[in-house]
DNA sequence: GCTGTTTCATACTAATTGGTATTTTTTATG
DNA sequence: CATAAAAAATACCAATTAGTATGAAACAGC
């Protein structure tokens, strides 16, 4: 990689660590400048403002790491319900990328960007209408192999399993601690054996 | 009530639309003085800081209409399985204190202020043990009567619900449309079922 | 109507914000 | 090594931020 490709690189990894810890507003370019030991020329020679910063954030930073770790998993499963159980359970407890007390980075820019700036609600859109898909897909292949029942909805399926995940993120912020997680799972267990 | 309440109280109400709308970070003092009309002199005269304000809106404004529409629904309850979808459903598509575009006024306060503000997390930590504890009265009391099984876990299905309210209504923030509140139902619908 | 307290108004400040203009250094290529 | 372009460094700016200092009304009880 360049040295000037690295830069670029370094200002994203540091800037998301930055706005997943302390959200998008209150990061300020000084606040990157100064803890990636870049100049702001440098900053302003990469990015030509800070939203094309955030935008590029989460396609370059975000986009990756979701699709290792939320879409992967699920994809082409011949388990889905296992797989979910185990998707799920990995992001809450395990996933070293997560942290409790900052809750979901998608979800968190969600809250923040998405009345106000249209670039970042599109970019968000495009990460989370993927992974709805990866579990449709999911399950429309369980039904077929008779894992899960034919009258269940996938859409539904979907959009209950992803709102329940980001839902809970939020009360292990809220409470920074992770028995919540714990409680959370064992319910989701319930809820994806009654879809066999 | 005497005029010196009274302009506290269009201070919260009017900051809290803002906030509601924009953001806490992003609602600065000078927007709020701008919109009530009323002057720096009185805002400080009634809150020592603006974090301050923040918590009284918590305190004064969400708890109330709280009470209103997350505890008296479901508290007493005869028929939770009923209510609670009742309760999910009149907050996602008919309560006029809530738009889709804005979500959760407690689930961004959530996002955006806990990492770094004790006093709110506090303040919202107590809503949401409200909201839990009263999911959790009412699956026993249903468990009593037969409404719901006896091996249902009460704990889990408060998280269960609250965790999918807070999720979905990112959605609909991230959508700026109320459809996926449609298809989310029908699964809350079924899940519901399973707990009779 | 006098007086002290509550409530509000005005003008200001120091710090921070995102962004720019300009110059300097580094790098690739002939 | 010369040169042009890419990359980065420096110094600045206008606007906005939360908060303050100080004084003026409004209002109470006597």
């Amino acid at each position: 990689m360049s040295k000037a490709a690295n830069t670029r690189l370094t200002i994203l990894q540091k800037a998301f660590e930055l706005i997943y810890s302390k959200g998008y507003q209150t990061t300020s370019i000084d606040d990157i400048i100064a803890t990636t030991q870049v100049t702001k020329g440098a900053f302003y020679y990469h990015f030509k403002t800070k939203d094309e910063m955030g935008v590029a954030i989460i396609e370059e930073i975000l986009r990756p790491t979701m699709l290792e770790s939320f879409i992967k998993p699920v994809e082409n499963s011949a388990n889905p319900i296992e797989d979910f159980y185990n998707m799920i359970s990995y992001l809450l407890l395990d996933d070293p990328f997560l942290q409790v007390k900052y809750g979901c980075p998608v979800g968190n820019l969600t809250q923040e960007m998405t009345p106000w700036n249209n670039q970042f609600s599109k970019a968000l859109t495009e990460l989370v209408d993927q992974w709805k898909i990866t579990i449709e897909k999911a399950v429309a292949n369980a039904q077929k192999s008779g894992l899960i029942r034919k009258d269940v909805n996938g859409e539904q399926v979907a959009y209950f399993i992803m709102s329940g995940y980001w839902g809970i993120r939020n009360f292990g912020k809220l409470q920074d601690n992770n028995s919540c997680y714990i409680v959370y799972l064992k319910e989701f267990r319930n809820y994806l054996n009654s879809l066999k």
